[in-house]
DNA sequence: TAAAATTTTTACCTTCGTCTAAAAATAAGT
DNA sequence: ACTTATTTTTAGACGAAGGTAAAAATTTTA
């Protein structure tokens, strides 16, 4: 097993697999969603993946699909872990805000230096998750637990709850939250469910306000069985 | 004017042409001399300076060199901007030590996001000079102006002196600097010259030792006319 | 100034990542 | 089951960045 320096597209193309796999629960990656998350063609997708194969970073059966191998999942994940803690650090340290992390840190992922990656990690204090609520992989690639969460869809009512992270990632939506108000970590109640358009109401500490049926089902949640507000 | 977006290849190009210039003062670089600061080969340099030649970046005449135009300039001197302010910050945030940071810095200085890098610049509170000693242009590319320095050659016996910079950024030559407890800053006095083979007996804080004159020739200092040690 | 040495350029090949267009395999509809 | 539709793969091409080898221009030397 050597060291391979693999290209960005290589690793991203890894990283969408693991992805894909861990989004969906399927099992083997088709070239065409993989050319769709890649924005690319189904014909680049084909050929990336049989140089992937030839590389053993994946399992690939024509017309099948692709998997990860046991050393394509490590690299996946530590493309993962430096994805998140450069997040970590755009929002914590430089004051991004949450909405503009993401296309900074696609490319600085890419640095190839595992000491920059772990004096960053120690600088942060050793983050478990990024501002979007991700876990961090270790330098190991174990991903920490993160306590049972749930869909703000099947939250109870006036309970306090915790904002655990969001299946939405697009700008549009992280900047729809930003204006509410609404971050990760943030704690709130369910005053009321409208049922005729699945809408709900809550209760912050900044005030109260409305979120629709659209936005719910993108946020999940923690229940905090007793949680002390600041 | 558009923005163009630079593939790495063709910033190197631009930092070695902007660099060859001013360390050797030549007004037009050759595509020889491109080549191996490129570590690459002459017919390569030429098809690269061609592409530069194309795009307006660089003037190019067959047989006889290049240099920069404005633009080509001003993309110079934010890569080198870029560059330098990473070195800070590894440095100074992330306790790299002196020798460890370029190769990094290689990689960092492409990160395309000016939004990032006056954010550095900020949390760094707008360093004027990096780890090397070398003036970092700011967000117009304008450098400042570093004071009078001078060869550790040239300076006088029994004076104090800081180091203000050094030629050559080998790993090698970094590595024994550290060694020697030698570092950008550090304060010193020349105690004896000695003429025949042209090393000196220098004291420090930390103790008195003997630089050869291969070393001295690479060492800038500044006159200390009136300064404190702690 | 003519011959030799060096530098620079050209012409052509290679790999990477992408594309288009067409062929092959699989899935769906009647 | 057979035709149609969709997905996937192949084949061939391109631009970027690099490499070789040989031709052309320039410089040096005798």
């Amino acid at each position: 097993m050597s060291i391979q320096t693999l290209t960005q597209a290589e690793e991203n193309y890894l990283k969408v697999i693991f992805h894909a796999k861990l989004d969906s629960g399927i099992m083997s990656v088709s070239t065409n969603a993989l050319a769709k998350s890649m924005q690319t063609k189904a014909s680049s997708a084909t050929d990336m993946v049989q140089r992937l194969a030839d590389k053993n970073l994946v399992n690939y059966q024509k017309y099948y699909g692709a998997t990860l191998t046991e050393v394509g999942e490590q690299i996946a994940l530590q493309v993962i872990r430096k994805h998140r803690l450069w997040e970590v650090f755009l929002v914590n340290t430089l004051d991004f805000t949450w909405d503009e992390v993401h296309e900074v840190a696609e490319q600085l992922e890419h640095i190839q230096s595992s000491k920059l990656i772990n004096k960053i990690d120690h600088f942060l204090g050793f983050p478990l998750f990024d501002p979007h609520g991700d876990p961090i992989p270790n330098e190991y690639g174990i991903m920490p637990k993160r306590p049972e969460s749930i869909s703000l869809i099947d939250a109870p009512l006036n309970q306090m709850l915790r904002i655990a992270s969001v299946s939405d990632n697009s700008v549009e939506f992280l900047q729809y939250l930003d204006a509410q108000q609404l971050h990760l970590g943030t704690t709130f109640s369910i005053t009321q469910k409208l049922s005729f358009d699945g809408s709900i109401n809550i209760q912050t500490l900044a005030g109260s306000l409305v979120l629709s049926n659209m936005a719910i089902a993108q946020i999940k949640v923690e229940i905090c069985t007793s949680e002390v507000l600041l």
